[in-house]
DNA sequence: TGCTATAATTGAAGCGGTTCAATTAATAAG
DNA sequence: CTTATTAATTGAACCGCTTCAATTATAGCA
């Protein structure tokens, strides 16, 4: 509960000085500084953040905004994302706020509670995760002059720094995979395409059909809308997809939730992964490995997008020159979901 | 970039009317409040956070501080908490801030980083996971007289409300549920002692034995020490209940990650789980479901506890009386890892 | 010893709000 | 048309820090 100014008249010296002493510590004599950081040491003092990130105009603070989960649970990408993104913080002596949103807000409601902790100069920048095509915050964000980075990659055009996953060298290389075990039916069970990283995966799946020699065929293709639960969906394409006149063997799913929708499917179906059926999932989720067969999936290092992430837009808000565009390429972690055809 | 200066000036007002404007609208007159209200909305004002905090000498905020998971990703028991939290922050209009430290470090530098983010006057209160006995977070809060809630208790006398799951209900019931299917010996793989909660899931052990009629053997109990691996630790405690002279035939395990490892020494051992072995685990993961096969588990409801840590919290900062005590009933949720012996 | 150059310290003006006593405007009562 | 009463508004102090021009202390040099 001490203020500076106690430190001040405690130590006989103006605040200015306990200022620099704590701020610009060659400014100060030896002999003053050490007088005042002991009476800093003795009352516990440490400068009221308000005040200081008032008269800084800064708050040392960056922003991460998600939806509400409807499954009681933040999104699991969001586990690894927000491991690097705090321990960076940690490291680098800034702090995170956190913040939700219902996810079936409007766009203008998503503007106004960004524009709100912008405008209010609640943090020094903010990072944006999945961006869609036209997306309103990162219109918004430039709009504005605020800081951000984004984990994605957008339509627009800023100069916001960037990380992405390189999906389509992930799904390129699925497609190599399944097509060298010999299979040339494959499926793509995509997710919703107003996603940016969506066209990503989509481009990653044409690419390697071509690359081995295999057609593309529209009919083998599904995409996720977002009106839907994406587990039911999952089944659902699934089913489709068993169910045409010649259907696929192979069954390339993005997303480990529609996965799960996809296995119910094809159980359903009466298909089991594995043996009538090859499965690979873009998204490396504990339960994948837990799964029987354990799933075969194309694993994307989160920790590491979160860690470049914040790094990346501390930098930027701190006038640090660096690498403004990352792409990570994800590992295809074969294990037991994909047989020959 | 607009400052309550420029709403007072364009509107033809003083500062004073422009904060009332925000903040006591019954004490301005219809007339002006509506002039004054739409000179905001054209600037896009939103009072500077900084300088509100400042002048009213709070912040809105509370934090949540966990250790660095090795695991690269966020425990996974946060993900439940963080969506229950972040959903109470958004409806109350509280903002929280989440920061992280190495999990290696020293109680002083724990508290060293808990007075600074305290004195600093950074939050309003505080959550306080999983506490120890004599836990030094709760002694720091006590002392500096700031407040928090707890998920979990304490053994420290302390006015900070807290929310906890029944532990000591949730293994009574496994153990009532293996008693019923004819186990007679019921092996325990538990969690670190230094943690509270671990006493009372071990109570609940010894209870339910007590209560189905059966004796308590030490020899059947282990647990966890915090300086090894969880993984390594779960299988080394399964090889060696496996190893006694009269093996249990069941087994409870406290936390997903020690039930992996127990998983692996089961198989190690020869044994298979559901089959040789009946195996409860407490905490349900999403894995827990995908396992083959699917793991009988003691379900938490993190989420729940989330939104009610944070209510109760933001209650008390707010000085609105509530219910400071709450335990919630974990559910036993029966899959087919255990089988009659 | 006096003068200059440099080092150390001070003090006051911000930063952008809130709050409240003091003032002014509006309304009611006589 | 006063005067008393209440409503509306103002203006300045304050929150606790940073910053920087102005001042004072110290050291270096002739």
């Amino acid at each position: 509960m001490a203020n500076i100014e106690d430190v001040a008249r405690l130590s006989g010296v103006s605040v200015g000085t306990v200022s620099n002493v704590l701020n610009n510590p060659d400014k100060v004599k030896l002999e003053t500084r050490e007088r005042v950081l002991e009476i800093i040491k003795d009352l516990n003092f440490y400068p009221n953040l308000s005040a200081q990130n008032l008269s800084r105009l800064k708050t040392d603070t960056i922003g991460l905004i998600f939806p509400f989960s409807k499954r009681k649970r933040i999104e699991s990408y969001y586990t690894g994302l927000l491991a690097g993104i705090t321990e960076v913080c940690f490291h680098m002596n800034m702090k995170l706020m956190v913040s939700s949103y219902p996810s079936d807000v409007t766009e203008n409601e998503i503007v106004f509670n960004y524009r709100k902790i912008i405008e209010s100069k609640a943090v020094d920048g903010l990072i944006v995760t999945v961006p869609k095509y036209n997306d309103c915050r990162i219109r918004l964000l430039n709009e504005t002059g605020q800081k951000f980075a984004i984990f994605g990659r957008t339509d627009l055009t800023t100069d916001a720094p960037w990380v992405d996953i390189d999906g389509n060298y992930g799904v390129n290389e699925a497609v190599k995979y399944l097509a060298n075990l010999g299979h040339t039916r494959i499926g793509y069970i995509g997710t919703a395409s107003a996603f940016i990283f969506s066209k990503d995966r989509l481009e990653g799946y044409k690419q390697g059909l071509k690359r081995a020699g295999l057609s593309f065929n529209p009919e083998l293709v599904m995409e996720r809308t977002l009106d839907r639960e994406e587990i039911e969906t999952g089944e659902e394409y699934a089913l489709k997809l068993l169910s045409l006149d010649s259907p696929p063997k192979a069954i390339i799913v993005s997303g480990s939730q529609l996965t799960l929708g996809a296995i119910h499917g094809i159980n359903r179906f009466g298909y089991s992964v594995g043996e009538d059926i090859s499965l690979i999932c873009f998204d490396d989720d504990e339960w994948n490995v837990r799964f029987n067969p354990p799933i075969t999936s194309i694993r994307q290092p989160l920790y590491e997008v979160g860690k470049i992430v914040a790094e990346v837009l501390i930098k930027k808000i701190r006038g640090i020159d660096c690498n403004d565009h990352t792409l990570l390429k994800p590992e295809l972690i074969i294990r037991e979901s994909c047989r020959k055809p």
